[in-house]
DNA sequence: AATCTATTTCAAACTTTTTTCACATATTCT
DNA sequence: AGAATATGTGAAAAAAGTTTGAAATAGATT
């Protein structure tokens, strides 16, 4: 499953560096250039991890972290040219996860970043709720109006994405894309059969959700 | 939806080439030989990306970008000859979103600008309200005082077209050519019967938005 | 190997959209 | 006003996209 990646950065060719590899190693990614935004884009947006630079003009990288920890346990990791011991010390007090020293390699960064990931995907407590749907991510169970409902692999995904990107229209390819991944050779009509049997499965009520966006794919929303 | 992508190269035979690529692919395409001009459309026309070649005569791709990035956010990507470390930092640090060597081949070139498209599609939430019409990009929904409003492909690319170029007059081979593609054969007087459901469908009040513009086709503006 | 389940493919039935066409209506020009 | 040209509209044909059931294939499990 993809993840959604925020970068913070007040240096603009850094972040653009951080972004590239992260979006070639398949993450999502979005971005701010200082903390007032980051703060504001964790609580909007749906995001599995922050990259933290702790030097920024304005809020630094740890009085962002603090006040992310004041409503949020999203996974952080400091990006950091310094590299006094305190430094370490108090990031991780301040409830960081890991930092990572500049310069570093794409490949350390992955590394730091999987590790976190991984990590989190045990620990984390991910629950979503849309209409009568009901999504719990660490057991992997839905519900539909609290009825336990048994989806296989693909249905999950669809439905996983739909639910975390509600209201968004979707086309065959990007999800496709997404859950089936680039190298994907198959035809888009595959997609029609699962939604078809997600759609059953999610019962009379629920299997409304899923709309048909004419010409381009599905979009999952709420309707009334 | 259609992008339209700026191509800037002073060999003729290669900004053709990739002209070429990118019709075939669906993109609209504008062209600078020169970065003087490709600034002065960056400014006045609604590029959604540009394809730079570095090596110019004149002012340089590196220049160009770096003008670019003191008014305009656009997503940029270098075509360049010259070794790749180097440069990608040099370009990166500049502004540019990527980079891609000569020569390549279609295929990668696609690949990237369909990445940064994408990328840029994901981080950017656009919603435009015109009048009383709301138009949101992402869900691709269109709300007439904040009823919801059920578009055809064709139409939402007539409308999302007329958002974008709020009181440009088009003709019907400009409408044509922008959403139904330079392969299209058939008659223009099936733009007609589209702003007539078009019309229809946003009903009384926002349906006079569209003006038709005599001898020449349409025009989208917000009447009182 | 046999059995089950999940996934993909396929094609027919169905739905919606798009195009065409003929005629009504409107605008411009002489 | 009348002719010529351009646009509006409703209905029907044509094209395109979606749904669905069933069958084939692939993957897992026993």
């Amino acid at each position: 499953m993809m993840t959604t990646i925020l970068v913070v950065d007040d240096e603009r060719e850094m972040r653009k560096l951080v972004e590239l590899h992260l979006y070639q190693a398949g993450h999502h990614v979005l971005h701010a250039d200082n903390g007032e935004d980051a703060i504001e884009q964790v609580r909007t947006s749906n995001i599995d991890l922050i990259l933290l630079d702790v030097m920024m003009s304005g809020m630094n990288g740890f009085e962002v972290c603090e006040k992310i920890r004041t409503f949020s346990p999203i996974p952080i990791i400091f990006l950091t040219a310094l590299d006094a011991k305190t430094d370490l010390v108090k990031g991780l007090k301040l409830g960081g996860d890991d930092y990572v020293i500049k310069p570093f390699t794409a490949i350390e960064l992955m590394a730091r970043i999987n590790a976190i990931l991984r990590r989190v995907g045990i620990n984390s407590y991910e629950h979503h709720k849309v209409g009568i749907i009901e999504h719990d991510v660490v057991s992997r169970q839905i519900t539909v109006n609290n009825e336990k409902i048994q989806l296989t692999l693909k249905e999950y995904e669809l439905l996983h994405i739909f639910m975390k990107y509600e209201g968004k229209a979707f086309s065959r390819e990007q999800l496709l894309e997404r859950i089936w991944g680039m190298d994907y050779e198959g035809g888009t009509r595959t997609v029609d059969t699962h939604i078809k049997t997600l759609r059953l499965k999610l019962g009379e009520q629920a299997g409304k959700y899923i709309e048909t966006v004419w010409g381009i794919g599905y979009r999952f929303e709420v309707v009334e």
